[in-house]
DNA sequence: TTAGGGTTAG
C-alpha cells in the first residue's frame, strides 16, 4: 500500500524571505526528530513553503542525520509536487538503497555522488548491493560523468568496499587526469604491493600532488606488503615535501617499523609526538604486543587509561595478542574483565579477532560461539570462521558454512571464495569445487590471483589436472604462487615431465622461483622416477639460488635417491644434511625405500632412529613388519608386531570415498552398511573371475603365512578401494571415468587391481591417496608402479 | 542551499 499524502495548504505569502531565512535556521538547529515534526507541523499549518523545495531540502537533511526512518524521508519527499535537483540528490544521500528512478530526470554529478556515497555506507555484503551499485555505474556513464573526479572516487570506493578491486581499476582508468583525492580512493582500496605500484605511478605521472593522505595510505600498503625499502622511500618523500610530521603518517610509519620488528624507531617517533590521539597509542600496543613485549604493552595501555583517552575496540584488540599464552579460559576472563573495567562493547572488530584467535588456538567450538554471538556479521568475520575450519582440517564445516552464507544470500569476497576452495580441494570433493566455481561464474564474482591459483589447486587435488591447467593457461597475471600450485600439481599427478617443463617455463617468464618451488619440482620427480633431474634442481636450489633444505626438500630427496634403489647414496646424503632437516619424514622415506628393496638392514637402522623420535606412529611398524614377512624373516616380524601391540598403536582404518552425481558414498573394508551392498559383492566376485581370466593373481596365502587368525580374516577381506570402484562401475554409464579417493596409500594387490580392472572393464580409473593421484588407463598405472 | 579520500585493530 503506498504511503498517504500529506495534503498541502497553499503557499502563504513572506516577503523578503526572512521568515524563510529563520525557519531554515531552526531547522539546523534542531536536535531531537520531535523537534522536526513539530517545525514541519508548523510550516504546513501556515501554508509557508509547500511549494518551496528548498526548507523541505533542509528538513530532509536533517531528518536523515537524526537517523530517522526511511519510510519517513519517503513521504516527506512525496509531499512535494515538484522536487527540483536538491530535493531529489538530499533523497538520494539519504536513503540506504538506490532507487534509480529518483535519479531521473536530468540527473547530475551531485546525484551519482550522493548515491554511491550513501550506498557504501549502507552496504553489507547482500547480493544486491553488487547488481545497485553496477546500474549507478553505467547511468553514470551514460550520463556523461564517466571523466568526473567526484564521481568516480565515489564509485571507485563502493566497489572497494564490495571487493570487486577490478571494477573499481576500470572507474579509476575511465578518468584522463585523476585528481589527489581519486589517487586516494585508489590507494586506500587495493591490496598492499599493488597500492605501492600506483604511488610510484602517482608520483610519475606528476600531475597531482600527493598529500598527507596519500602518505598514510601508501604507509600502510608498505606495512601490509612488509616491504620496508618501498616504506623507507614514502618516508623520505614525505621528509621532502614537508608532511613526514602530519599526525596520520607518523602513525603510518609506527606500524610499519613495528610490523618489521624495530621497535625502538616506532617508539622514537611516538615520544615525538606532541599529543598522540588514540589511533597513535593503539599502533603502538599493537606493536609491543605482536612483537612479545608484554610489559611495554601493559604499561602503554595504563598510559593511555591516564591521558583522558577511552579505549576503544582496536585498544583491545591490540591487546589481545599479550593474553592469548595464558589459554582459553584465562584469555576469556582477562578480556572480560577489561571490556568490563574500560566500559567498552565488544563490536565486530573485537569479535572477529576473538574468534581468528580460538581458532588459531585450534579451539574451534570458542571460536564458533562468539562468531553465532555476533548479531551483524561482517565479512572479515564469515571469512574468519570459515578459514578456521579450512585450516583446522574441519573441511565440512567450512563449506557448510559456506552453504549457510549461500542461503543467507551473504555475497563472498574472493578471500572467502579462495577458502572454501581450499576446504573443497583437501576433501577432494570436485563437485562441491565445481559448485563453488559455478557460483563464482554466475554471479560474476571477482576472478583475481588468489581466487584462480585456488581454484587451479581445488581441480588438481579433485583429480582434474587438464581443467586446472586450461584456467592456469587463461590467467593474465599469475604470480609464483600460481607456478608452484600447477607444478605441484603435475607432481601429484605423476607427471614429472610436465613439471619440470613448466618450472623451465617459470625461469624463462624471470619468476623468481622459492622454497615451495623447488619443493614442488622436487616432489614431481620423485613421483615420476625422475632421479638424475632431481639431483640437478637439488644442486641448482643449494648453490645457485642459496636456498638452504628444510626437512620437506630433505624427504623428498632421501625419496627420489631410494626409490631407485640408491639406498646407500641416499644414507650418504642424509649425512649431508643440516641437522634441523633430519626429522621422522627423512627416516620414513629412507625406511619406506627399504621395504621397497627389500633391504631389511637399513630397514633396522631406519626404524630405530624413527622408533626414537617418533614412537606413537603405527605406520612404522606396519612397515617393517611387512618387510620382514616379505622376506620371511617370520620371528622378526613377529618381535615387531607384539611391539606395536605393547604400545597399544592402532591402524589407523582405511577408507574410500566415491561421488556419484553429487552425492558422496564412503565404503571400509569389507563392510555391508551399503544399500547396494549385494549387488556390490556379486559384481565384485564376477569382476574378479574376468581379472583372474586376464592374469590377475590375488595375494597368495604364502605371503600370509605366520600371521594370527584374526589379522588372517581381516586381511582377506574386502579392501575399501575394491568396494568403491564396484560401486562406481555399477552406477555409471559404460566409458565414464571413476575417481576415488583414500585415506591410506594404497596397497600393492589394490594397485595391481585396479590395472587389471582398468584393463577388462575399459575405463580410465583415478585414484587420489595419502600421498598422490594414480590414474590407471588400459592395465596401466600413470605411477609407473612407483608410489 | 547539495560532492569524492586517510593513520591503528580483525
Amino acid at each position: 500500500m503506498p504511503p498517504p499524502r500529506l495534503v498541502l495548504p497553499p503557499p502563504a505569502v513572506d516577503p523578503g524571505g526572512g521568515l524563510r531565512r529563520s525557519y531554515l535556521r531552526l531547522v539546523a538547529l534542531s536536535s531531537t526528530l520531535r523537534h522536526l515534526d513539530q517545525l514541519l507541523a508548523v510550516s504546513l499549518a501556515s501554508g509557508h513553503y509547500a511549494l518551496d523545495p528548498a526548507p523541505a531540502t533542509a528538513l530532509l537533511l536533517r531528518y536523515s542525520s537524526l537517523r530517522a526512518p526511511p519510510r519517513h524521508l519517503l513521504r516527506l519527499f512525496r509531499a512535494f509536487p515538484r522536487p527540483d535537483r536538491f530535493l531529489r540528490n538530499a533523497l538520494l544521500r539519504s536513503l540506504p538503497s538506490l532507487r534509480p528512478h529518483l535519479l531521473f530526470p536530468s540527473p547530475d554529478s551531485f546525484s551519482f555522488a550522493f548515491a554511491a556515497t550513501s550506498l557504501s555506507s549502507s552496504c553489507s555484503s547482500r547480493g544486491n548491493d553488487a547488481a545497485a551499485a553496477r546500474t549507478l555505474h553505467g547511468l553514470s556513464v551514460a550520463a556523461g560523468y564517466a571523466s568526473d573526479t567526484f564521481v568516480a572516487s565515489a564509485l571507485a570506493k563502493l566497489y572497494f568496499k564490495l571487493s570487486r578491486v577490478h571494477d573499481a581499476r576500470k572507474v579509476f582508468d575511465a578518468v584522463p587526469s585523476p585528481d589527489t583525492i581519486l589517487w586516494n580512493t585508489l590507494l586506500a582500496g587495493l591490496p598492499g604491493s599493488e597500492a605501492l605500484d600506483a604511488f610510484v605511478r602517482m608520483v610519475e605521472a606528476g600531475r597531482a600532488r600527493p598529500d598527507s593522505t596519500t602518505l598514510a595510505s601508501s604507509l600502510r600498503a608498505a606495512a601490509e606488503a612488509s616491504h620496508m625499502a618501498m616504506g623507507r622511500c614514502v618516508h623520505g618523500y614525505g621528509v621532502k615535501c614537508g608532511l613526514a610530521e602530519h599526525e596520520h603518517v607518523v602513525t603510518g610509519l609506527m606500524s610499519l617499523y613495528s610490523k618489521c620488528g624495530d621497535m625502538d624507531s616506532a617508539q622514537f617517533l611516538f615520544d615525538r609526538m606532541e599529543d598522540p590521539d588514540l589511533v597513535a597509542y593503539n599502533a603502538l600496543i599493537s606493536g609491543y604486543s605482536v612483537n612479545g613485549m608484554v610489559e611495554s604493552s601493559v604499561e602503554l595501555f595504563k598510559e593511555l587509561a591516564a591521558s583522558g583517552w577511552r579505549p576503544n575496540s582496536s585498544t583491545l584488540v591490540a591487546v589481545i595478542p599479550v593474553y592469548s599464552p595464558f589459554g582459553h579460559e584465562l584469555l576469556a576472563q582477562c578480556l572480560h574483565a577489561f571490556v568490563v573495567k574500560v566500559r567498552l562493547d565488544a563490536d565486530a572488530l573485537v569479535s572477529t579477532a576473538m574468534t581468528t584467535l580460538y581458532c588459531r588456538l585450534n579451539d574451534m567450538e570458542s571460536a564458533r560461539s562468539i562468531f553465532d554471538a555476533m548479531p551483524e556479521k561482517t565479512m572479515e568475520s564469515w571469512n574468519a570462521m570459515i578459514s578456521g575450519y579450512a585450516q583446522n582440517g574441519l573441511t565440512e564445516m567450512a563449506v557448510a558454512l559456506f552453504q549457510l552464507m549461500q542461503e543467507l544470500n551473504v555475497q563472498p569476497n574472493p578471500t572467502t571464495i579462495s577458502s572454501t576452495l581450499s576446504a573443497c580441494a583437501q576433501l577432494g570433493a570436485l563437485s562441491l569445487g565445481k559448485w563453488v566455481h559455478r557460483i563464482i561464474t554466475k554471479e560474476n564474482l571477482e576472478l583475481n590471483v588468489y581466487v584462480m591459483t585456488a581454484l587451479i589447486d581445488m581441480y588438481v587435488k579433485c583429480g582434474s589436472i587438464a581443467e586446472a591447467r586450461s584456467i592456469f593457461d587463461r590467467m593474465d597475471n599469475k604470480n609464483v604462487v600460481s607456478w608452484n600450485a600447477m607444478i605441484s600439481g603435475y607432481g601429484l599427478h605423476g607427471q614429472g615431465a610436465e613439471a619440470l617443463k613448466l618450472y623451465k617455463g617459470m625461469l624463462d617468464a624471470c619468476i623468481l622461483p622459492t622454497s615451495s618451488t623447488f619443493l614442488s619440482v622436487l616432489y614431481a620427480c620423485s613421483h615420476g622416477g625422475l632421479v638424475d633431474e632431481g639431483q640437478k634442481v637439488f644442486r641448482v636450489m643449494t648453490n645457485e639460488y642459496r636456498i638452504s633444505p628444510g626437512i620437506e626438500h630433505c624427504t623428498c630427496m632421501v625419496d627420489i635417491l631410494g626409490r631407485a634403489g640408491k639406498l646407500n647414496e641416499a644414507l650418504d646424503l642424509i649425512s649431508e644434511f643440516p641437522q634441523s632437516a633430519i626429522g621422522p619424514g627423512v627416516w620414513g622415506a629412507l625406511l619406506s625405500a627399504c621395504t621397497v628393496h627389500k633391504n631389511s638392514d637399513l630397514a633396522k637402522l631406519a626404524s630405530q632412529k624413527l622408533f626414537e623420535l617418533d614412537s606413537e606412529n603405527a605406520g612404522y611398524y606396519v612397515l617393517l613388519c611387512n618387510l620382514y614377512t616379505s622376506k620371511k624373516h617370520y620371528s622378526e616380524a613377529a618381535v615387531v608386531r607384539q611391539e606395536a601391540k605393547n604400545r597399544k598403536l592402532v591402524k589407523t582404518p582405511g577408507c574410500t570415498l566415491i561421488e556419484i552425481g553429487d552425492k558422496p558414498h564412503v565404503f571400509m573394508a569389507a563392510d555391508r552398511f551399503h544399500p547396494q551392498s549385494e549387488a556390490i559383492y556379486s559384481y565384485l566376485e564376477k569382476l574378479t573371475a574376468k581379472m583372474i581370466e586376464a592374469g590377475y593373481q590375488p595375494v597368495t596365502e604364502a605371503a600370509l603365512y605366520d600371521v594370527e587368525e584374526e589379522e588372517k580374516e581381516h586381511m582377506v577381506k574386502v579392501h575399501s578401494e575394491k568396494l568403491a570402484i564396484a560401486f562406481g562401475l555399477l552406477s555409471t554409464e559404460p566409458g565414464t571415468e571413476i575417481r576415488i579417493i583414500k585415506n591410506l596409500r594404497v596397497c600393492l594387490d589394490c594397485h595391481n587391481a585396479t590395472k587389471f580392472i582398468s584393463k577388462v572393464t575399459q575405463r580410465l580409473i583415478v585414484v587420489r591417496d595419502a600421498s598422490r593421484f594414480h590414474h590407471f588407463r588400459d592395465g596401466v598405472c600413470s605411477c609407473g608402479d612407483y608410489w
